[in-house]
DNA sequence: CCTATACTGAAGTACATGCTTCAGTATGAT
DNA sequence: ATCATACTGAAGCATGTACTTCAGTATAGG
């Protein structure tokens, strides 16, 4: 059996929504409420909760209640752990291909 | 309106299935058929079939069919593509946290 | 205390996802 | 021509997702 890491599940799946993308990438310009989360979004306070919960279920955010605002971070480890994966399989592909490319170029010179 | 790609839903969403990640992994390793990809998987062909439509929609996978075996392998390049969104943002999240440790080390040196 | 602000939670709804089974097509082997 | 192989597609079904609205809680300010 494969190794199987479920919190990839959660992070790619939080990633797949264009309007938690917009969040992510918004909070990694620095900390900001929910409210302010919410104000260009098209949609209701109540929604943009909701993906707000799926984001630091998923680790990427984290957030600290302060008084009756609540503020959200990025956590950049948690996205650097997603960036590996695919970091790590695609250099393995390209690897592969590097290899099988300078077969074809070393037996390729004596004909065609 | 912030910039928006909407290739990026598909290929998250593509990776946020541990079956669809297992496959794209398996594929770094090398070109395979339907068949052998479905091999080790507990589910019916047809269902692998669609995992592999999904991957292919998304552009990280592409395929071509040779007599009757459907061969398929990772693009790279797509996977490269997620990758950079992640890593931009990553990047962009450190350098503001590295300048605001720096800014407190600065001024924290007189006093505590 | 009273009111506004900033969320937070529950219920409902429409649509998407991840399977299944069964039937069908195209190709390779005899 | 016949039969097995390798998918491929359609229909059905259970569950999950992305919202909505409305009601509720907790804190800040006057």
């Amino acid at each position: 059996m494969l190794q199987y890491d479920s919190s990839l599940d959660a992070a790619f799946a939080a990633l797949a929504d264009p309007t938690r993308r917009e969040v992510v990438a918004r909070l990694c310009d620095g900390e900001l409420s929910v409210g302010k989360l919410a104000e260009p979004l098209d949609m209701s306070l109540s929604a943009v909760g909701q993906h707000l919960r799926i984001l630091e279920q998923s680790g990427l955010i984290v957030s600290e209640k302060r008084g009756r605002t609540r503020f959200c971070r990025v956590d950049h480890q948690a996205l650097s752990a997603v960036e590996s994966w695919l970091g790590e399989r695609r250099r393995h592909a390209e690897q592969r291909l590097d290899r099988l490319q300078s077969f074809v170029e070393r037996r390729g010179n004596s004909d065609d």
